[in-house]
DNA sequence: AAGACGAAAGTGGTTGA
DNA sequence: TCAACAACTTTCGTCTT
């Protein structure tokens, strides 16, 4: 990975993990999005605190149908003092072995939880969520799983709920529409499950601050910092003159990149903010008519 | 011809009686 | 539980560049 920015050669690139983007401390260029957080979860301060703290084995993970805790039979056939088996214990083991394998991931909410977190794997990879993200929503999901939330829905929808909670909760937020079209689950359900689950496990989520995805448009869009800039302060004036309130964080997010790249020369049309923002030409038009009146911004 | 704009009707969800 | 309501979408016609 290179360690200088690309666009203007700084060298303090600095990581975040909580957007999971690698970005320049300078020019505020995002290098890398989705980046993994492979750091351990503690910090220590001293060799010994690291020694304390550091643990053998492979840690626990919610994300394999039986938490990574496993009892197998090894395949060294072999008794205890090393000498080998006669062939028929062999043969009597093998069948052994292929039987218990199979037990361990049959009952049927294994199975269940076997298919959702494969499916969470996937759909996070699509959004390149930390790893961080993906052990809290695969917990989550066996939390719906143990109050029975599952019941009469499609498993799918329940990891993408789960996934987008998850997100939000955690301030990298993905639209709905961005997850409904990789889980290839309907917004409707997703929105759906996703009320559903926050008031049964009574989670608090906060509302989705519209800032945090100007800097994800403005990707898309390939617009430069001045106009992410100029959206950020829209966004703020915005917020001030209380235009956020009741109204989609997307829509809010859309129309600042879109006006903002208007007053900066780099104009996209509002097709291409639309699509990028996962909402349509009409609400940002709407969203953008407000911010000039209420701003009194001159574009162009 | 493409994009911007706005009106009108429809959708799914929230709220309050 | 139902109706009113706000936000958003879809569709479509008109105007501008």
């Amino acid at each position: 990975m290179e360690d200088t920015c690309p666009d203007c050669k700084n060298r303090n690139l600095t990581h975040d993990y909580e957007k999971g983007e690698l970005f320049c401390g300078a020019c505020g260029l995002v290098i890398t999005e989705g980046m993994m957080d492979e750091g351990p979860e503690w910090r220590a301060f001293n060799a010994d605190q690291r020694r304390e703290r550091a643990r053998g084995g492979a840690p626990i993970s919610y994300m394999r149908p039986n938490k990574g805790l496993v009892t197998e039979i090894d395949q060294y056939n072999r008794d205890i003092r090393g000498a080998r088996l006669p062939s028929k214990k062999q043969a009597q083991f093998y069948r052994m072995r292929k039987w218990h394998k199979r037990a361990s991931i049959a009952g049927s909410t294994e199975r269940n939880l076997a298919v959702a977190l494969s499916e969470l794997n996937r759909i996070a990879s699509y959004l390149g969520l930390p790893d961080s993200i993906r052990e809290s929503a695969a917990l989550t999901y066996r939390r719906c799983v143990d109050k029975g939330l599952i019941k009469g829905r499609l498993i799918e929808s329940i990891v993408a709920a789960v996934l987008y909670a998850k997100c939000r909760e955690c301030g990298v937020p993905r639209t709905l529409a961005e997850i409904a079209e990789i889980s290839g689950v309907k917004k409707k359900e997703i929105g759906r499950a996703y009320r559903n689950i926050s008031h049964e496990l009574d989670m608090k989520i906060p509302l989705a601050d519209p800032s945090y995805y100007v800097p994800r448009f403005v990707a898309a869009l390939k617009l430069s910092g001045k106009v992410q800039e100029t959206a950020f302060g829209l966004m703020k004036r915005a917020t001030r003159k209380r235009l956020i309130s009741g109204r989609g964080p997307t829509g809010l997010a859309a129309a600042a990149v879109y006006t903002a790249s208007v007053m900066c020369n780099e104009q996209r049309t509002q097709k291409e903010v639309a699509d990028a923002a996962g909402i349509t030409e009409v609400t940002i038009r709407n969203r953008y008519k407000e911010l000039k009146r209420e701003l009194n911004i001159d574009a162009e």
